[in-house]
DNA sequence: CTCGCAGTTTGCGATAACGCAAAAACGGGA
DNA sequence: TCCCGTTTTTGCGTTATCGCAAACTGCGAG
């Protein structure tokens, strides 16, 4: 079993008020994995058996229509639980997550969970917050969907990826792992098709510069500025 | 202070595995409350001194953008928390609750919780769950305004509103509280007028019997096929 | 180095839904 | 019972966005 340094761990949100020798025995009941770019790491709909700490990588939820269309929920940083089904209660899972980048993931056994809750208490109230926190980002995605355009609401995506996971360049931010196009649709509502054509006017102007699941933004304000005007100020 | 019945509460799944002594507990740090037709709760922004439970009656809650557009959060039914914001650590309320009804409503300071939650570790357990699939039932909500179009969302709405809070009549499910077409276009996404043009084609169906903020659904079986019909498969 | 494919770009017509405006209907309060 | 304000209905022009189709491009595999 690989053993997981803790001090790498300690500090995060989930572990809030737990102390070295609890996370100690609670790090104990997990293994770790690797999951390649592209691959799976459980199925929308399969049995809820482990839950998930990223470690490295990133990692994309992302929930499918009956019909086959996709939308993602979210993209999963280092740090960040998911696959927490069993939290809420569900027997099986709610979403797909794949590997978007080689990852490395802590699994406990979705069995565990009663036990480790019992414990240390900490853990519930904690996963409350994060799930809390969620679900508030969840209910200002839906009034954005509601009340912007499609190009603010991209605007807004990519500020917020920025946010989360982006690198800093000397000539801007680099979202920092691949997303096409067609995720950044799934991401806003909209097709792939009109997130070109927005990426494209943005990188005439100067404001993004992108490709081939590769985006950067060299103007981070500029963007701003999109994502804050409403509908009918923005005049040329 | 108003003595609450613990029979009338101790069914909810806020409180299960909370025995009745403890519950009795609970209750003594709550006061009740009266809230007519209409009025605020609390606001948007508000410092979050309580959190609710709501015992009879009905709540909107609703988040506001900047510019003023609302969008309709959720419907709170009898035996639902709400103004949860400290659980999830936030200092203020991220929406506005309004009764739609007259409604009675259990309160306790939001300084109680952290007490409350060491003491019955159940509550945060619970809360969990509650908000856990609140998120979900948001993820679907944004999987439909993604990939449906408005007669769908329209359609999936109303069966929610009346699964949650349908009173049945002989000749159909009537909605328990007074809702208008625009509460109806601030679930879903849409506008006023495209609910009120939905409506009244449905009316003329047969489908649905409506008027001033009320709506029987005459047909539900009819409804669940419009709502579950994907966009092409409707050719006349 | 070249090939092949996934991802991207772009044009163009179609249309669902919006937005405005005005009239009609309903219900509660005086 | 009548009146007034809110809610609902409906017509009509506008448009943001979609959907299809076709061409292009960059990267990785071999």
């Amino acid at each position: 079993m690989a053993k997981v340094d803790t001090s790498l761990v300690a500090h995060l949100p989930l572990f809030a008020g737990v102390t070295p020798e609890a996370l100690d025995e609670i790090l104990r009941e997990a293994r770790s994995a690797r999951y390649p770019k592209n691959s799976a790491i459980f199925e929308q709909g399969a049995d809820a058996q482990s839950f998930f700490l990223l470690l490295h990588g990133h990692v994309r939820a992302a929930k499918t229509t009956p019909t086959g269309e996709q939308i993602v929920v979210r993209y999963v940083a280092p740090g960040e639980t998911f696959g927490l089904a069993m939290a809420i209660g569900a027997a099986r899972y709610p979403a797909t997550a794949t590997a978007v980048d080689d990852s490395v993931v802590l699994i406990w056994p979705t069995s565990a969970w009663p036990r480790l809750v019992e414990r240390f208490p900490s853990l519930a109230a904690n996963t409350l917050q994060t799930v809390g926190t969620r679900l508030q980002e969840s209910h200002t995605r839906i009034l954005e969907m509601s009340t912007q355009q499609v190009e603010q609401r991209v605007a807004h995506a990519l500020l917020r990826l920025a946010k989360q996971s982006g690198k800093k360049l000397d000539h801007g931010i680099e979202i920092d792992f691949p997303i096409s196009r067609q995720d950044i649709a799934q991401m806003t509502g909209t097709t792939l098709h009109t997130v070109s054509r927005i990426l494209s006017g943005w990188e005439s102007q100067g404001l993004v510069e992108s490709g081939r699941q590769r985006i950067i933004l060299r103007n981070p304000h500029g963007i701003v500025v999109l994502a804050e005007r409403n509908a009918d100020s923005g005049a040329v």
